[in-house]
DNA sequence: CCAAAAGTGTTTAGTATACACCCATGA
DNA sequence: TCATGGGTGTATACTAAACACTTTTGG
């Protein structure tokens, strides 16, 4: 058993797109007084935990996404740490620190990563607690304050989505224009036009048709497409842009 | 006297901006065998310190800006967590380590801030310590990690710097247009033609013109311009440009 | 034959790029 | 009067936005 650095963990915002919308994979927290049976806590945060001392932020990240999703090798960005005095220190928060007594400090920051996966691809490893996906329009109670945490790490993602082509990573392999279309607004929060949408998409020389079309669908089968990260990296120019 | 968190810090990566370069402000680190008068050390750092106990990230950062240039309500942005485990292991940062004798932990890791400051307006609070500017294009060499995390903090400041109008933090609040093109071009390393580039910019109704020339110059001179967040905040707009 | 989503083209407005000459000032 | 940087316009190519009908499939 590692020793764990007592004020030091990292969260992991997990995000899955399941081609209609942008979902979250949340742990539910729950206590019961153990003689009453009151209901003392009963909420939902995200999946952290503290770092090992002979371990990097992205390994523990990894680690975390791991014990969680079963998948290795995923996308996993860090994108804030939070550091605030105060984070974890609600009557709840101190109550379930209190019933987990594994030693952790009072006051503890937190590296926070996000994660893209396919949904498809997952098959949750349901330890002991539920773990459930939710809507990032729909969500529970979030306990400590991975309201916040989710927030910003919804920011970053936003504005990374907006000028790096990472929304493959929540797609499987090949995929149809329409499920990607429907990728971008749902993180984005808007619609495009689907025509103009496509042509946009089709002048990407990194998005490659593939001679192969969806099966098994009720309605004309779309092509395929795959992402090629290759072409992107040897074609891609950076332009400056702060809108008018 | 506070208590440091002894394995948690905050390093600035402070720019600024000279009309010309890109610039970073760089403290000496030198030691000398106390017997041989033999260096022992002599490169630069960034800026930086443990949190105290009861501190925040931002708070931390700020103090640090504050200690160093005298400067407070500066821009500062958080821009990525280091931690890997041997990050600050090198022979002469445990020289330098032991020499501070302050009881830091032997793994420490560190916030990232990078802060924007109009050069003019800073006079370096040169304690005991010799404390320089640098443009980024002639870096001396470096103590710790700190190379790893200037080429984030730079990273970071480029790809910001080409979707939020962040460049005029580097500049005075009255700037003519050449000045706000060179800045781009010294932080994106490019060049832009003056006639296109004022155009664009002209377009931005948040960067007003005002009835007022540069003096002292001897050269035509140009008109003065300042920034409106307020009119930049009303009227953005969000793109999705992951480029061609 | 119906429901569902795929696929397609044109017009117009706006933005990006390339490029060369005259102007105002201080020394 | 010279050196220095300021200021300006046009043509062409490209990209963005608006907009509606036909096609293919499974049930």
């Amino acid at each position: 058993m590692q020793k764990i650095v007592p004020n030091i963990s990292v969260d992991c915002v997990i995000f899955g797109f399941d081609f209609k919308q942008l979902n979250v994979l949340l742990v539910e927290r729950k206590l019961q007084d153990e003689k009453t049976g009151e209901t003392l806590i009963d909420d939902w945060t995200l999946t952290g935990y503290h770092i090992f001392e002979d371990e990097d932020f992205d390994t523990a990240a990894a680690r975390i996404l791991k014990g969680l999703s079963g998948l290795d090798n995923i996308y996993l960005e860090q994108f804030y740490a939070f550091g605030k005095v105060s984070r974890v220190d609600s009557p709840k928060d101190n109550i379930w620190l209190k019933h987990q007594h594994e030693g952790f400090s009072s006051r503890i920051v937190t590296v926070g990563y996000y994660s893209l996966i396919d949904n498809s691809t997952v098959t949750l490893q349901l330890q002991e607690r539920n773990v459930k996906w939710f809507s990032i329009t729909d969500l529970p109670e979030l306990g400590f304050d991975h309201q916040e945490i989710l927030n910003k790490a919804l920011e970053k993602l936003r504005s990374k989505l907006r000028s790096e082509p990472i929304g493959f990573e929540l797609l499987p392999e090949k995929f149809t224009l329409s499920q990607l279309q429907k990728l971008y607004e749902a993180i984005l929060g808007t619609t495009y036009d689907r025509r103009n949408f496509r042509k946009k998409v089709l002048q990407m020389k990194y998005i490659i048709p593939l001679n192969e079309k969806q099966k098994a669908v009720k309605h004309k089968p779309a092509q395929l497409f795959i992402f090629s990260r290759d072409v992107y990296e040897r074609t891609k120019r950076e332009r400056f842009d702060f809108s008018i």
